[in-house]
DNA sequence: CAAAACGCTTGCAAAACGCAAGCAATTGGC
DNA sequence: GCCAATTGCTTGCGTTTTGCAAGCGTTTTG
C-alpha cells in the first residue's frame, strides 16, 4: 500500500489534507471505536453499531495503518488474532472528534450519554486530556 | 429532498450523525469556501482548488440546504445568481474545522498560511470568536 | 438582438460500495 | 492428534456513487 505523497492531492489545503486521509464513512468510525470504546480487534469492529462490511472494514484498516494514524500487531495470547491501536497521530484526533460530537449534539437527538456530553461542554481541553491520560494508561498494560 | 429522520440512520452516534450529514469528500470543502474565503455563488465554488464537478456540487449545495447547514437567495443584483451562506449551523462547524486544520498542520506540511495556523494555536476559541464575528458583520451587509 | 454568463441537468463510463460466500491459519474440546 | 469453531481476511458480483463532457433555459451585457 503506498502512501499519499503531496502531489497527488487535489489540495494542499489543511482541511482536504484531513478528508483524503479520513473523510469516508467509516475511517472515523473506527477511530471513535478504539478511542472512546477501547475496541481493538476486526471482530469488535465488525461488530459496531453501524454494520461496515468485511471487506471494507479490511480496507480502511490498512489505509488507517498506512496513514500511521493506528498500528497493527500480533496477539501475544492468541496468534489468530491482531490488536489495533491509535498511535500518537490517532489520538491526537480526539479535539477534532469531541468538535464534531458538540456540533451533532447541538443540532440533532443523539445517542451520546448525557454526562460525557457535558463533561465535554465543560471544558474540552480537560476532557481531552482525559480521554489522552486513559490511554497512555491502557497502553502500558 | 427529503430530509433524514432519526430511523433512517445507521446508527444515533453523534459522531455517526455528523458523518451521515457532511462526511463526504465535497460537503465540507464547500463549507470551508463559505466560511474562510468568502465565497458565495455556484461558480466561485466550482473554480475553488480541488475541481469539484457540477452535478456534485449541485447535489451538495441541495443537501447541505436541506441539512439547513446553508441557504440560498437569488442575488438581488443579478437574478442569474444565486447567494448561497451559512446558517448558524454552519457557522457552528467552525471549531471541527479549526480542529481538522490543526491536526492536519500538525501531521503534513500544508498550504495554510502560518500566522492563521500561529492564531489558531494561540486561542482556538478567539479564533472561532473572530471567525463569528467576521460573519456577522458580513451578513449585515 | 446576438453572445456570453450563470446555474444547473443529462448521459455514460469508471470507481467505490455492500453483500454473501469462501479460505488459510490458529485454537479449543474431545 | 483430530475436527469443529474462531479469526481475519479475499473474491465475485450486482448496485450505487462519482467524474467528465455536453447541453439547456434564463438572465444579462454589448
Amino acid at each position: 500500500m503506498k502512501e499519499k505523497t503531496p502531489d497527488m492531492r487535489r489540495s494542499g489545503c489543511p482541511i482536504n489534507v484531513m478528508l483524503e486521509t479520513l473523510g469516508d464513512t467509516w475511517s472515523l468510525l473506527i477511530v471513535r471505536d478504539m478511542m472512546f470504546f477501547g475496541r481493538t480487534t476486526y471482530n469488535e469492529f465488525l461488530n459496531a453499531g453501524e454494520k461496515i462490511a468485511t471487506n471494507i472494514l479490511s480496507d480502511r484498516l490498512q489505509r488507517l495503518e498506512c496513514a500511521e494514524i493506528i498500528e497493527k500487531r500480533r496477539d501475544p495470547d492468541d496468534a489468530r488474532k491482531f490488536i489495533y491501536r491509535l498511535t500518537e497521530r490517532g489520538i491526537d484526533l480526539a479535539p477534532m472528534l469531541v468538535e464534531m460530537i458538540l456540533w451533532s449534539d447541538r443540532n440533532e437527538k443523539t445517542d451520546a450519554p448525557s454526562e460525557a456530553i457535558k463533561a465535554m461542554k465543560k471544558d474540552r481541553d480537560a476532557f481531552v486530556a482525559g480521554v489522552r491520560k486513559s490511554w497512555a494508561k491502557g497502553n502500558q498494560a
